[in-house]
RNA sequence: GGUCGCGUAGCUCAGCUGGAUAGAGCAUCUGCCUUCUAAGCAGACGGUCACAGGUUCGAAUCCUGUCGCGAUCACCA
């Protein structure tokens, strides 16, 4: 079906004719907009290997293809590139293959399985946006993944323990009153948050009360009785202390209700939890191991470390003196374990903030020297910081943007936007309220998730995320509009709908470039997997949504003068819509029938 | 200071496995709603692709250096 394919045997052929013993690299390219012609072989590429003007043996290859090969129908040559024109009937025929593909544009099964960790948050506070960045990422190549064939397993690692939760239970106990979710109506992270704050403020105040007292900072911050407390309690809570455990099990639950409400409303799920309680002891073993088998040497206060200087790295403490773990103990051990409970997975991408790209690139090193051949597989889907006009966002300044308000605002603009223009009456109520989300939320995802992983974003909450232009509404917009024409076409033009005889037709520009961007789509999915970039697929769509726009603005579907004419748009039509939601689906994003 | 990443139009971003005259959106300005939803379309304006060298028939793209921004360099996670 692709052009590519058959191309490249014609002029393979054409060399062998014109050229006869010579092997040339053969490389195409898409025509530029400003010439005509469908397919571009770049024939400077070529010069290497056979001596002479590229103009000449551009004309050489150009008329040799035309004669020998039905599908091209015409060819020009400007400098070194040779410009060729395929037929209507090749665009037809490619458009009927993918009408006949069932989920066009996902692979075969590939045999390989996966593990994609993302979210992994502290269970002391809320989730923000940096958080709704990481949720987003990881859910949408997930998707993709899958859709490239792999077999996924979404997981996160909730962080449910030390000193950072101890923290907001001594604040609960001493200044909480009793108060519960159900007493306050507050999500429960939201509570839990508000006494993670409440500690910091007693923390400071009496850090203040200290350094009057003549300590130095240092000092009042290891002396301070609140912080003093918290690290008792997470003594405590490793000891099995009763009453700790269950204070910890309690305030712990209502972060996790809290949470599930705002990856319900994200639209985002995972298929394993793993807590940090459970793992934080993992590793100690194989680090072991690897001491056994020269991975890893001990120093003489003994404590564990891998020398990495000879790939230009540090050395790498993995296990303390006193034999207690640290992060990179936990990593080692949580992976082993990871792989060992699917044992049919082999590799993982972990969804992580850029400050971690050091840790990461040591974990898998470590984890290479071990000799797990998974390791191979490993990936850091490392994403830049979200942050604002006036920097990074500081819980302690308050300039954290909340992930359930930033949702709510979303969906709150799109209703305003949706009443102004006013084409909703048909729709109920909940009708409506599902359409907002939709919208607000389309709008969100994919202002995050358009821009490449690796770089940072600057979110204006003044600004907010636009509705108009590259953006999610756009392309729902497209869809919708797409979905009303079907609707029609169903309802006052079913006889025509039944006329498939489209062979003969002469196919529009605009009609020729939509199947042939709809061609690309198997093969984008492939390279958004490769990269671990949503930002390919969400750029593939809006080209998509343009030349659709483009086509729908130029073209009468339901005008057309003949039958076959009319069934051919309207399947096209069809088609696109189908492309947009299943592209649409890899981003996370809904799209709706009417809006 | 070492290491890693980024630097493209006034703003937000594509393009980066080397290919033709560097593309979109926002903003500004022109047109288009008696014909399928104007959250749209058609067009105008806007660029020393941070800078300097190098490789190449050809560099925004690859290499080297410089500058700017960010991250990281804990017996924290």
């Amino acid at each position: 079906m692709k052009a590519e394919h058959f191309l490249t045997q014609g002029v393979t052929q054409a060399i062998e004719n014109l050229y006869p013993g010579t092997v040339v690299p053969i490389e195409f390219q898409a025509t530029r907009k400003d010439f005509s012609g469908d397919i571009t072989l770049v024939v400077f590429a070529m010069l290497k290997v056979i001596k002479g003007r590229p103009e000449t043996i551009g004309d050489q290859i150009g008329a040799y293809l035309v004669a020998n090969l039905p599908e091209v129908t015409a060819y020009n040559v400007v400098k070194g590139f040779l410009n060729l024109s395929l037929s209507d009937a090749f665009y037809l025929s490619a458009f009927e293959q993918i009408l006949a593909t069932d989920e066009f544009g996902h692979a075969a099964p590939s045999g390989r399985a996966l593990m994609v960790e993302y979210s992994s948050p502290n269970t002391n506070k809320p989730l923000h946006l940096g958080h709704i960045r990481n949720n987003l990422l990881g859910y949408s190549v997930s998707e993709i993944l899958k859709a490239a064939g792999h077999k996924v397993y979404k997981t996160q690692i909730i962080n449910d323990r030390g000193i950072h939760i101890c923290k907001s239970m001594w604040a609960w106990q001493n200044y909480g009153n009793g108060e519960t979710p159900q007493s306050t109506g507050l999500k429960g992270d939201k509570l839990v948050g508000n006494y993670y704050v409440k500690f910091d403020q007693v923390y400071k105040a009496e850090q203040k009360e200290l350094m009057t007292q003549g300590m130095t900072q240092e000092e009042a911050e290891a002396q301070a009785p609140s912080i003093k407390a918290a690290q008792q309690m997470l003594r405590a809570w490793e000891q099995g202390d009763p009453g700790v455990v269950e204070l910890w099990k309690t305030m712990n639950q209502w972060v996790y209700d809290g949470f599930d409400q705002t990856y319900a409303q994200l639209g985002v799920d995972f298929d394993k939890n793993y807590f940090e309680s459970d793992t934080y002891l993992l590793g100690k073993k194989d680090i072991e191991q690897g001491l056994s088998s020269g991975v890893f040497y001990k120093k003489e206060d003994g404590s564990v470390w891998c020398d990495l200087t000879e790939q230009g790295l540090d050395q790498k403490l993995v296990l303390r003196s006193d034999g207690t773990s640290v992060y990179m103990t936990q990593d080692i051990g949580t992976a082993i374990q990871r792989m060992s409970d699917y044992p049919e997975a082999n590799g993982m991408i972990y969804t992580v903030g850029n400050e971690q790209d050091y840790h990461f690139k040591v974990l898998f090193i470590i984890l290479a020297r071990l000799g797990y051949s998974w390791a191979q597989n490993l990936y850091h889907l490392s994403y830049g910081m979200v942050d604002l006009p006036s920097g990074k966002m500081k819980s302690r300044e308050g300039t954290v943007v909340d992930a359930d308000d930033l949702i709510d605002q979303m969906q709150q603009t799109a209703k305003e936007i949706t009443e102004n223009l006013g084409k909703i009456e048909g729709l109920s109520k909940d009708q409506r309220s599902k359409l907002y989300k939709t919208i607000g939320l389309g709008a969100l995802k994919y202002y995050i998730l358009k821009v490449d992983p690796k770089k940072r974003i600057l979110f204006n909450p003044e600004e907010s995320v636009d509705f108009q232009g590259n953006t999610g509404p756009f392309i729902q917009y497209a869809y919708a509009r797409i979905q009303s024409i079907l609707r029609r076409a169903r309802s006052e033009y079913a006889e025509a709908l039944g006329n498939n005889q489209w062979t003969d037709l002469s196919l529009a520009d605009k009609e020729k470039s939509l199947v042939k961007t709809l061609m690309q789509y198997p093969d984008k999915i492939q390279e958004a997997a490769q990269a671990y970039s949503p930002a390919l697929i969400a750029n593939y769509t809006y080209d998509l949504v343009k030349e659709f726009n483009a086509f729908y603005q130029n073209v009468s579907i339901l005008g057309a003068s003949e039958d076959a004419v009319l069934s051919f748009r309207v399947s096209l039509a069809d088609k696109v819509g189908q492309v947009i939601q299943s592209s649409c689906r890899l981003l996370g994003i809904e799209v709706p029938d009417q809006m």
